[in-house]
DNA sequence: AACAAAGCCAACCGCATTCGA
DNA sequence: GTCGAATGCGGTTGGCTTTGT
């Protein structure tokens, strides 16, 4: 199960953990804490570098760690904020109290991955009919209304009918993002969104409601130039609708120097 | 029963970041 | 501002266990 090399040339010994060392290490940290990781091992009386004895400490002698098998509540947990966060190990350790990101990382790749995956299949047929309806949704607007004046930042109406060659399937717009002027928006003009800060602590961050008022403000008449190009091209049910949309939203706030959207994708 | 393949997970490694001199 | 040490993080490895043939 572990591995079990022998002292390297610098008499720094490797691999499993004797009882006898485990018992070491926590008595030492139980008395005197961990004020130095370096010095660590020599004071405690272990041939182990300090890195050793660290991971040692976090990832199973650490008196809050849970070493029991995962609940089906943590993997749910980890699966949500895995698809928020990805592979940001520490911090989806910080919202499973007892477990390390080691844990984690190895619960990810032993068992949740392929969960992950299966679902990533389903969200992507979401996707594809969802990016197909959001076109049918472009077609008929433009049918409606006039085009928007070239003028602004972006060209939301779209005066090419082509679509982006970095995003040639409708099934991919969620994470197609085009660069350049065409169709590149400012972070002024949608700060609401841009102004959204990393989770601080997910339970207690804003949700739909939220993040709703946050587009209805954002598509406010009253706010800065910009907004009547979108306030014309999209609509709150647009883009709050359906999966797409909340991938979209995502991406936002994930770059959070410049908005690129693909709204030609599905011109 | 014997062997092989797959599953699992503790521990290692290297890189990035932080901090103090 | 620069440099080196300490620390933290994520990817990978290696070996034991379990399962399948």
């Amino acid at each position: 199960m572990v591995k079990n090399l022998g002292p390297d040339k610098n008499g720094i010994k490797k691999g499993a953990w004797s009882d006898e060392e485990d018992e070491k290490l926590r008595a030492y940290i139980q008395r005197y804490g961990h004020w130095n990781w370096s010095l660590l091992p020599k004071f405690a009386g272990l041939s182990r570098s300090g890195k050793s004895c660290r991971l040692r400490w976090v990832n199973y002698l650490r008196p809050d760690m849970k070493h029991g098998n995962f609940t089906k509540e943590e993997d749910d947990l980890i699966l949500h904020l895995h698809s928020m966060l990805g592979n940001k190990w520490s911090a989806i350790a910080s919202k499973l109290p007892g477990r390390s990101d080691n844990k984690i990382k190895n619960r990810w790749n032993t068992h949740l991955k392929k969960h992950a995956k299966a679902d990533h299949n389903v969200q992507e047929s979401k996707h594809h009919a969802a990016a197909m309806q959001l076109a049918d949704q472009a077609n008929q607007k433009k049918q409606i209304e006039p085009k928007v004046q070239n003028g602004g930042k972006m060209n939301l109406a779209g005066t090419s009918s082509s679509v982006s060659p970095s995003c040639s399937t409708l099934t991919k717009l969620s994470s197609c993002w085009l660069s350049g002027a065409d169709c590149g928006v400012s972070r002024n003009v949608v700060p609401q969104i841009f102004d959204y800060q990393p989770l601080e602590d997910f339970w207690t961050e804003p949700f739909l409601e939220d993040i709703t008022s946050s587009v209805d403000s954002m598509l406010s008449p009253s706010n800065a130039v910009g907004h009547d190009l979108i306030a014309q091209s999209f609509s709150k049910d647009m883009m709050l609708n359906d999966e797409f949309s909340w991938s979209m939203l995502d991406s936002c706030i994930e770059d959070n120097n410049e908005f690129m959207c693909c709204w030609d994708c599905i011109q």
